[in-house]
DNA sequence: TTTGAAAAATAATGACC
DNA sequence: GGTCATTATTTTTCAAA
């Protein structure tokens, strides 16, 4: 899994990263690079896997999610694939994880319009899923991303 | 805070998170309005906050990120703006929030390079701040994002 | 790997329904 | 809001250095 990523790979990240929808030729005049080779190493960072694509960044409140909970899971038996790919299908559900260290042990980032609609997909969208023994809510009251 | 989205404005940002360099041209196409239209659409999502920008979208563990974490924290007083100020220096502390509904007080997604670098991170950088109490680390196994 | 040329596509603006 | 027209930029490929 691991890559050999140089110098020039990181700033060509760290710039799609500030800005994704840079023009690869400001991009290659940032790193220094020729257009071209801007063009062959963004081909194989995608190659490679390591740059995945491009998205748009959404003010979840704005835009209409008002409510935001971190929601930890404890389940009885860890069949990992099921699961996730049954809260793939949950809208609500932003982020995913797996964790150990603790009693728990499935954390989510749960956003919703209001807190009525986080009630409804903890209690009958989460809780209904077999194998879910407990969920724990821990609202957001602010949250914040770093690039 | 709230503010009036359609159904275009909503197909809009739906198209541009899936594609985050999608051409205007291809978007007006895809939720039915005209090119001068799109670029009216997207400048007003802008100036209204509800799009904060474009970023590309990295793996982490390909790209040299092989642990990742949600560290709890349990802090004194909640002195949020600062802490959170603080927080936004750390690079490793990807995702913060200030939570309520149980004995932690703010979540942390953190990724590093190794399991030595996140031990590091926790124990030198996390602990050190003043006012934090304690904090519990949750290895990520796997972790996914959703659209 | 870099540079330059050149065609095709796209962005961006403005005038006008 | 929408359409059309126009000009500026950018993308993308290719050939040459």
């Amino acid at each position: 899994m691991d890559i050999q990523l140089d110098e020039t790979d990181r700033r060509i990240l760290d710039e799609l990263t500030r800005d994704g929808r840079m023009s690869v030729r400001a991009l290659a005049e940032v790193v220094n690079i020729s257009r071209s080779h801007a063009y062959s190493r963004l081909e194989r960072l995608q190659d490679l896997g390591v740059l995945e694509g491009f998205s748009a960044v959404v003010n979840p409140a704005r835009s209409g999610l008002g409510t935001s909970a971190y929601v930890t899971l404890t389940v009885r038996q860890h069949s990992w694939r099921d699961l996730s790919e049954r809260l793939r299908h949950v809208p609500e559900v932003k982020h995913m994880a797996l964790v150990g260290g603790g009693d728990v042990d499935v954390i989510l980032l749960v956003r919703t319009r209001d807190n009525e609609a986080l009630r409804r997909v903890v209690l009958d969208v989460l809780q209904a899923i077999p194998g879910v023994l407990s969920t724990h809510t821990f609202l957001i009251f602010e949250d914040l991303s770093n690039p």
